[in-house]
DNA sequence: CTACAAAACTAACGATTGTTAGTTAGATTT
DNA sequence: AAATCTAACTAACAATCGTTAGTTTTGTAG
C-alpha cells in the first residue's frame, strides 16, 4: 500500500511536470492532470495537497540538486577548466534525468508563491558560485579577458535551456554531448 | 483621435507584453492588463478584439522581423564569420528594441492557437537559414569540425534568451555587447 | 452650443478554475 | 467474518475567467 501510494504520487508529479513543460503551469488544470493520469480531478487530492505544492516540489528538488552539486565542484582543488567541465557535465546529467522538471524550473518559478524566496536563494547561491569559478579562471590566466557578465550569461543560458533539446537528440551519447558542449562553449567555433 | 487611439492601442500591447513576460500569457487576466493600463477590463475591447489577438500580434510581428532579417543576411556575398556577426547583431538590436515581446515569443508561442502554424513556419525557416550559414562555414573551413547540432543549439539558445539579460545590463553599450558576444560565442573563453 | 463619435463605465453572462464534502468499491488486516 | 483503510467516485462550492450588452462621460468638429 505504501508502495502503490508512492508510485501513484510520483506518477502524478512526473505527469504534471510533462504538462507544465507543454503548456506552462497556469494553463494546466487539475482536470487536465487528472485525465492524463487516468482518474478524476478530485481523486488527485488523495495523493497531493495542492497544485502549488506539486510545482514547489518539482522545482525545489531540482534547484537543491544543482546548488549542492556546484558547491561540491567549487570546493574542489583543481584548475578552472576542469571545474567548468564538471559544471557542464552536471547540467547535462541532471537535465537528461529530468527534462520536464527543468522546463518547469526555467519557466514557472515565478508561480512558486510561498516557496519563491527559497528558490531565489538557491538560484543566487548557484550563480555566485559559478561566477566565482569564472573569476578565479580569469585571475589565474586560464580564461580570456572577456566581459565576465557576458560570459556568465552566455554559458548559463545555454546550460539552463538544454531541456529544450536533449530529449530530441537522444541518439547523441552523453559523453559525446559533454565533449561537444565543452569544446563549443570553452574553445569557440572559429578556426 | 486616430493618433490617440493608436497610442492607446500600442500602450495596451506594450503593457500586455510586459505582463506576459512577468507571469506568462495564461496567468495574465484581462483585468490585470486593464488595471495596469488604468482602465476597466471591458474598456480594453474598444481597442483590441481579444486576448488571443494581442499575443498573436506581439509574437508574429517579431518573428517576421527575425525571418526577414536572416533572409537578407544569408543571401549576402560575404564570409561566414561576417554573417554570424550580423546574426548576433540583429538579435541584440531586436531584443533591445522589444525585450518583453521577445519573452512572449520564447515562452508563450504554444498558446497561439489559430496562428500557431504560421509561427512554426517562420521559426523553421529561421532555423534552416541559420543552420545553412553554419554548414557553409564548415565546408569553407572557416568553422571547426564541431557537431553541427550542438553548435546551432548553443548559439541560438544564447541569442534567443538575451531578453532575460539585456534590460538589466543597460549600461553595457550595444557595440561592446555585440563585440563581447561575438568573441565569446565564436572564439570561446579558454586561453 | 450642438452633434457626434471615441472611449470609458457598470453589470452581467456562461464557462471554467482549484478545491472540499460525502460516498462507495475493493483490498488488507484483525 | 468483521473492521479498517486506500483510492477511486459524484456533486457541488465560491471564485475567477474572457467577453458582451447597454449606458454614460469626454473631447472635438461644425
Amino acid at each position: 500500500m505504501k508502495l502503490s501510494t508512492l508510485s501513484r504520487k510520483q506518477e502524478i508529479y512526473r505527469t504534471a511536470a510533462k504538462l507544465f513543460k507543454e503548456k506552462g503551469y497556469s494553463a494546466v488544470t487539475m482536470r487536465d492532470l487528472a485525465a492524463a493520469v487516468g482518474i478524476k480531478a478530485a481523486s488527485l487530492y488523495n495523493h497531493i495537497t495542492s497544485k502549488q505544492q506539486i510545482l514547489s516540489e518539482i522545482i525545489l528538488d531540482i534547484a537543491t540538486q544543482f546548488t549542492q552539486g556546484i558547491d561540491a565542484i567549487a570546493s574542489q582543488e583543481t584548475d578552472t577548466i576542469t571545474k567548468l567541465k564538471a559544471v557542464i557535465s552536471q547540467h547535462i546529467t541532471l537535465t537528461a534525468d529530468n527534462p520536464y522538471g527543468m522546463a518547469a524550473l526555467n519557466n514557472d518559478w515565478m508561480h512558486l508563491e510561498g516557496k519563491l524566496d527559497r528558490y531565489l536563494d538557491l538560484r543566487n547561491r548557484y550563480e555566485k558560485k559559478f561566477r566565482g569559478i569564472i573569476l578565479e579562471g580569469k585571475e589565474s590566466g586560464e580564461l580570456k579577458e572577456v566581459n565576465t557578465e557576458i560570459l556568465v550569461y552566455s554559458i548559463l543560458t545555454t546550460l539552463r535551456n538544454l531541456y529544450l533539446w536533449i530529449p530530441k537528440k537522444a541518439e547523441l551519447k552523453k559523453d559525446e554531448l559533454i565533449e561537444g558542449l565543452c569544446v563549443t562553449l570553452l574553445q569557440g567555433v572559429e578556426r
